[in-house]
DNA sequence: CCTTGACCTTCCCATCATGGGAAGGTCTAT
DNA sequence: ATAGACCTTCCCATGATGGGAAGGTCAAGG
């Protein structure tokens, strides 16, 4: 099949594929005679397991490692389940960061009255810097 | 001041003040007359303002919005109030998605054995898609 | 046989905020 | 006068993705 039909049946843009290819992510494609990208299922099937690497926030470097890993029948759990842990925690970690900056705001917004009057404790805070708002 | 001097007293990078002024967000800077740009303790103050709104996750679009409210001084609290809540939301939404993403791997990787053993979990659900793990 | 439209190719550009570094000018203290 | 710290502009890179241009290919229908 051509690379616009992999790109529907897995989900991942004929533009991303290209890419791919081009990061050494995936091996280079076979092609036609006029140059055309060639693909077959089991390329497909690869695809989609980029595409959900990619929904769990994997980078390219770390599914690339998956992929390594993925092909390799000796492959040790262990090595894969340690990949998936550092992603948790970075994961984890990013949420947690997020989830602060919100608190902040959150707490600055409560106390703004939110109407005509210009007094605003959240532009307070941004000019005077109320301290560190990232907890030790 | 010269523009280290505002760098290392706002915590923003001299890179970044450069780049701020050619995007707009800042005025241009004064200069003298060999072409240095010069600085006052009113423009570190603009730059601590900044400085705490990307610490807050707010784009730079956004920070020159911030930027126009604070110096416009018959600004209406409801207009901050409305883009700060905007932004909470918006933290709120990619900490939940960050969250959910990590959640799936957490379960994934629990039953994984992590051993010199090749089976995983984790690499089957990305091969074989155990279905979408974004909730609808 | 030729045209049309869908498809493919490569190449370049843009995003967003930031840093790295080169080449060259300026300032200050010795 | 010279060293060293500082400044200037300009270009490049990041990571993953999309947009689009210019041009080649293919299948179907007149």
């Amino acid at each position: 099949m051509n690379i616009g039909e992999a790109a529907r049946d897995s989900g991942v843009s004929a533009k991303m594929i290209r890419y791919y290819e081009s990061i050494g992510l995936l091996p280079r494609a076979e092609r036609t005679d006029s140059g055309y990208r060639l693909y077959r299922n089991a390329d497909v099937h690869t695809l989609r397991f980029i595409r959900r690497a990619r929904d769990l926030g994997f980078s390219m470097e770390q599914i690339s490692e998956l992929l390594a890993l993925w092909r390799e029948p000796g492959r040790a759990s262990a090595d894969v389940k340690k990949l998936a842990q550092t992603h948790i925690d970075e994961l984890e970690t990013r949420a947690a960061q997020l989830m602060a900056m919100s608190r902040t705001l959150r707490h600055l917004a409560e106390h703004c009255h939110g109407d005509q009057r210009p007094e605003c404790p959240i532009l307070d805070d941004l000019a005077e810097g109320g301290g560190s708002n990232q907890q030790p």
